[in-house]
DNA sequence: ATTCATGCAAAGGGTTTGCAGGAAA
DNA sequence: TTTCCTGCAAACCCTTTGCATGAAT
């Protein structure tokens, strides 16, 4: 097996699966020294890029730090600029049959962010 | 006025159109050197800035640094995972208007950045 | 025994910031 | 004069890395 699975490791990956709001590696590891008192920033640092290696889960830069996201599926991001709430957008067309297929391009990672304001700041 | 047009800032805007290579700061600061040699690199990052805050020009972060983008039109970009070149590809769709709209989603800037292999790397 | 993940601490590295000097208005 | 941009250097801060320890097989 390539990467064990630690109880470190898994609470992680559990954290990750449990939330929807894109946490930080930063605050990621502040959830999980909850119930892992002794676990250090670098084991957290350490396993989430090798998740993200993986293909298990996806990460995306946003204003100075990488956001982490268990939802490892094309899918496109929508940040809002007032709240900074960031919601999955699913993307549902079939990307490599057109129109980066028609250029050669093969895709295999997609990253679609968006920056507006959401519903609930407009009110 | 805002910000004042000062040489250094004028041949980093300048630059910038001049490439389609999305540079990073580094290597915009390497390039503008050449013409004005006393500029530092404080300078390249807060004129950068500056045209970023005003929507000059678009910024995104590609591992580990931001590249910059003369192209404030909204596009998205391909990443060949192979060469890493960096290419536009122009966004067509009326955003605003269809799925975004219908969620009360207003998107005001995007980043769609596909990773891959391009045509020149597949062959 | 050997492998490999952890914790700790230090290093890394792109970017930002404080400050004094100086150009522009 | 007042404003504010520049260059220099130091600080920032998130992330990565080196190393000794320890758990798992």
């Amino acid at each position: 097996m390539r990467n064990k699975t630690t109880p470190q490791r898994a609470k992680i990956f559990q954290f990750l699966c449990s939330t929807k709001t894109h946490p930080s590696a930063e605050e990621i590891y502040g959830a999980i020294k909850e119930e892992l008192p002794g676990i250090s920033p670098a084991t957290v640092y350490r396993n989430l890029q090798n998740m993200v290696s993986e293909g298990k889960i996806l990460k995306f830069y946003v204003e100075k730090e990488y956001r982490y996201d268990a939802n490892n599926v094309n899918h496109a991001h929508f940040i809002c600029k007032s709240c900074r709430i960031i919601l999955d957008l699913p993307l549902k067309e079939e990307i490599n049959g057109n129109y980066f297929g028609r250029r050669e391009l093969e895709i295999d990672n997609i990253q679609f962010i968006c920056y507006g304001i959401c519903g609930n700041c407009k009110r």
